[in-house]
DNA sequence: CGTTAACATACCTTGACAGGCATGTACGGT
DNA sequence: ACCGTACATGCCTGTCAAGGTATGTTAACG
């Protein structure tokens, strides 16, 4: 049994809940949105359902995927103990994603 | 630079996190609570420093570390278009419990 | 100034997993 | 019945990260 973070670690996985937040989609629309090959979709929502992200229903040939509520929130309840510390530090986060802005840099040897 | 998910792949990550959300802790006490080797401790929080997610200060020859909100508010962001969608599910299902109302009525998950 | 305590780091090995590719399966159209 | 579409699955391989062990570093103390 694979945990919630475990499954969100993959970032093709994020990018597949994130298209399939704003509505149910297809196997191949998920393909074509993300530019990926699509045994890579079927393999990562084959992960995804089994953690309970996603579910499918079946319309001819084509297999409608959307998500699930239940793994999500419990990520959210997992962060409920942290989330006391951070109400001091609102505007912290924003200074600290505007370093996160670097292109797929593979280098740093120390 | 290694994704906020990606370190919380990891449980025993996971489990200093907790830790470090009651309070400052050196490793030594780290290592006696969670039972693992020393080396262990201080290799995730390596990866838990450069994340972002601790920083340290020096006491002696202990180091004490703490917590930074930071990775963790992003991780909320992230979370934050999905919230929408699953308290929406939460409030029909609120509403189709209204609707059959009955006087004994316990919880029921489905 | 040698010793011990507290921690960090370097090296190695092993296992898990993602990507690529080929193939299997199911359904619809003609 | 055949073919094309849409998706799933199996196999193989490279990569990367976690665990274990040993060793380096820094600070306190007699």
């Amino acid at each position: 049994m694979e945990s919630v973070f475990t499954v969100l670690a993959e970032p093709s996985r994020r990018a597949i809940l994130g298209l399939l937040a704003d509505s149910e989609r297809s196997v191949g629309d998920i393909e074509k949105r993300l530019g990926m090959p699509q045994p890579s979709v079927s393999k990562h929502l084959r992960v995804l359902r089994d953690a309970g992200f996603v579910e499918s229903r079946t319309d001819a040939q084509r297999r409608l995927y959307r998500l699930r509520p239940e793994p999500l929130m419990e990520l959210d309840a997992w962060l409920a103990p942290f989330r006391k510390y951070w109400s001091a530090h609102v505007d912290a986060l924003e200074r600290h994603l505007d370093r996160m802005d670097e292109p797929t840099h593979k280098e740093g040897k120390k």
